[in-house]
DNA sequence: TGATGTAACGATAATCGTTATCATGCTCAA
DNA sequence: TTGAGCATGATAACGATTATCGTTACATCA
């Protein structure tokens, strides 16, 4: 078992206290902001450890790796190529095909990760036609 | 439109030859060894041009990207955590489903990425019960 | 033919997210 | 009280990718 440390529970409590999608660098920003610094090495310390634990989730986009809180259902992710905005989903019926894909070439799946692209909502409006 | 170059050419070339998923650096390791040396920047430069023009796909893994031939219908994969090997698969209902769920949240799709992680059929009856 | 413009090349420096190193600080069981 | 062991924070190192820049290949035009 790991230690609870005070900078743990800090990045602990600001990814619980957001339904954001959290980078090493802006959770140390948002503690340094706070005025309670921390080392950026122990935010990613910190996070591989909360994430083990299970505490937390993580996604891993094509540049960095973004963490939320773990108190939600599994679901997937939708990321607007033009503002940036993530999305959540869940989808009852994708998640079984998945197993029954995986079963199908003898895979016994541990995780995976599915990230659509696309414009959301706003951003879709804001182009107009 | 762009130039397709001799390096161009023979990186296409390696890639259209195999089913692999290379990287950046086995492709100018592989020309090295065919007596065709090629600098980094211009395998990476040469990827993006293909890339670009649709003559090659690729896939963002945590660590690096990886390139295929285009020479395949659309599909998704399962990476094995345990040696790396990479199964495709695909799955028409999944993608229905995928334009669904992105149309209920209001996002016009420009792409998605879906991979599994696991153990393949080999590491499985290695690893034993 | 030869000047000139444009794009690609290749060596290498720079960038960026992440991990490793290491000296120092805390904490808790003996 | 003490010391073993884990956490911290500053910083170096790393690996993939991109930027820079001088050089080269090639096409166009005087
Ligand atoms: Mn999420
Ligand atoms: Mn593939
Ligand atoms: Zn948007
Ligand atoms: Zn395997």
């Amino acid at each position: 078992m790991m230690k609870l440390t005070p900078q743990r529970q800090a990045i602990l409590d600001i990814i619980n206290a957001s339904h954001r999608h959290w980078d090493a660098d802006e959770l140390a920003r948002a503690m340094s902001d706070a005025g309670q610094s921390i080392g950026i090495a122990t935010v990613y310390r910190g996070l591989a450890a909360l994430e083990s634990q299970g505490l937390i989730d993580s996604i891993q986009l094509a540049d960095k790796k973004r963490y939320e809180s773990a108190d939600k259902a599994h679901h997937d992710h939708m990321v607007c190529t033009e503002c940036g905005h993530i999305e959540e989903f869940s989808h009852q019926t994708i998640e079984q095909l998945q197993l029954a894909a995986a079963e199908e070439k003898g895979f016994t799946l541990t995780g995976h990760q599915l990230v659509m692209f696309g414009l959301c909502r706003q951003c879709n409006q804001a182009q107009g036609t």
